[in-house]
DNA sequence: GTTTTTAGTGCAACCGGTTGCATTATTTGT
DNA sequence: ACAAATAATGCAACCGGTTGCACTAAAAAC
């Protein structure tokens, strides 16, 4: 159906090794025959098939991502950013959502290896590094996106938990907060650990009360989970809450209000990720910036420096906290 | 590097051609020869290479998905569903987002002609019909999502929007509004025009005043124009507001909330989409929830169906009217 | 015991490109 | 005027599969 190289070597009188050298702009070739083919090719409408060349080149151009859950805002600040720069450089990406479902995980990876995709990037898959069984066997590049292995086998670019938590907290701390609860999340559980590790270690070191982590076993979303978690948070009688996520403390948000409790004037409320929803929340959330665009731009930048056989180390970005209007100084009983 | 075909041969001492039939399980290779394929196949690791695949069958079994922003809501759910669909299918998607930019629309096209995608879907580009143009010429069965062209070249499956827009009035007039406002969206002309057009039709019809459509300028997303529009909606005094969807309906709410205008005391807001974030809104937004997902999903049941060279007809699916809490009965004084 | 089927396998061409090497025509050097 | 260098193109193999057709050997038919 569609125009081949044959085609247009026939119409130019000439052999499909030029049409083809022509088309890449091939040195020996001369300049006259260069713009017949160039002409020839223009006129029957010529698309070159990736999928030939592909075959001979074995390489695709194409980067596969698998990502945990679509419905995770997080994610597709990720993508874009994964998206506008292998789109730059040339290459294209295939999706695939796991949907916390382990089997199907690895059918997306074998997909990915029939497809011969040239790398894969992971994102924010609440089962990372088990990952390591099939993708180790399998000969692609991976790039691994907040599941930082400093001793594991794959590369990866992420935020520093530890420090950024501890920005917030600090935060909170300095307009005089001392009652402060951590919620976390059950869909991912490292980063998870990772934060909530940090917000002990941060309080200890001051000296505040560490509670234990709230998780409120509800919720197949963050989301849910968040509204869950409010009876227990009350309960605490904190005056601050640092959220896993901007999901978390939304959902959160949404429940305490239900109850009539005032937000930021009696509980003080902290995300994370600074995802696009936290600037029009009401109101509007006081967040743990992630710079999730520039994980997707890395990850491919590190994902092509490896396809060029130069090795790369992992990256960490800093994270950036935006106060906005969901957190204040508590009330003067605690002064 | 990979296993390939001729290896497998080689060891089991026979032709190639044999052990692709094998492994296709043609039924004219002994059992036999199948199973010790099969077995060697499995020790060496063997990999089918879907690029060579391709390249011989004329199919990809690829999925092209072309999308206007990513950091749309409503965009995901649809590619959640066309994910699921597809994989189900054993096709995999690639997808591209064209960031409202025509340039790159064009681009995105012609990689998925030069990678041979099967079938491309479009979902909720704010250029529409002008891919017409490019997207004719190539050969490539094309579905449209939310974009219905009664008489176009393409086929689509949408939503009515004109039904759809009456359901949420009816419901608004019923509890007793009589001053309704539409906040529109400039992001994408086409289906707020019909959702505006739907909001005269539906008011003129019940005798109830109609207001110019209220779209602020301000906006590049769609939760800013819904907090620029903020100011204007307060003039016209109006005790509800349907909003072209629920992004424009939560910044509208944002802002109105911040000038201390109580919802839905004062003023009932109705979204459009139903997406995520309407749930954990303060308050919960009552919108007309469009089947995201399905929308994904038949978009890519009916590709199949024109790749099997059947004809296909659009598809309109039903919105359904979710009553949360940004809706109430107006004050008294309107009664 | 031939002849006809049938089952199982191999040959070779094809999909649409790329590329090392040989070949021919044209310049350049002396 | 002839050898050597250079420029431009073609040949053919290759990437890793698929598939129509020919072929061989064994089973069925007569």
């Amino acid at each position: 159906m569609a125009v081949t190289i044959k085609e247009i070597a026939k119409k130019a009188g000439v052999s499909r090794s030029t049409v083809a050298r022509a088309l890449n702009d091939h040195p020996k070739i001369s300049l006259a025959t260069k713009q017949k083919v160039h002409q020839i090719a223009q006129e029957l409408g010529y698309v070159p098939n990736y999928i030939a060349q592909s075959l001979s080149n074995n390489r695709t151009q194409t980067i596969g991502v698998v990502i945990a859950q679509v419905t995770d805002p997080f994610n597709w600040n990720v993508i874009e950013g994964i998206d506008l720069a292998a789109h730059n450089q040339g290459y294209s990406v295939l999706v695939a959502t796991a949907r916390n479902d382990r089997q199907r995980e690895f059918e997306i990876i074998e997909t990915f290896h029939r497809r011969r995709v040239d790398g894969i990037i992971v994102s924010s898959s609440h089962m990372g590094s088990y990952h390591s069984q099939v993708l180790q066997k399998i000969d692609i590049p991976v790039i691994l996106i907040n599941e930082p292995e400093p001793e594991g086998v794959f590369r990866s670019v992420s935020i520093n938990d530890m420090a950024s938590v501890q920005q917030g907290l600090n935060y909170l701390i300095d307009i005089g907060h001392q009652r402060i609860v951590y919620v976390g999340s059950a869909n991912r559980p490292k980063s998870n650990a990772r934060r909530y590790k940090a917000y002990r270690g941060t309080l200890r070191v001051v000296g505040l009360p560490v509670h234990d982590e709230i998780i409120a076993e509800a919720g197949q979303s963050d989301i849910e989970t968040g509204r869950a978690a409010a009876k227990r948070v009350i309960n605490t009688q904190a005056t601050a809450v640092l959220c896993y996520n901007d999901r978390v403390a939304l959902g959160l948000n949404a429940a305490l209000r239900e109850k009539g409790i005032a937000i930021p004037d009696a509980i003080s409320i902290m995300g994370f990720d600074d995802i696009d929803e936290a600037t029009y929340a009401v109101p509007r959330l006081t967040t743990i910036r992630q710079p999730q665009m520039q994980l997707g731009e890395y990850a491919v930048t590190m994902l092509l420096e490896m396809l060029e056989g130069h090795e790369v180390s992992n990256l960490i970005l800093p994270c950036e906290l935006v106060v906005r209007d969901s957190t204040q100084a508590p009330a003067r009983q605690e002064t």
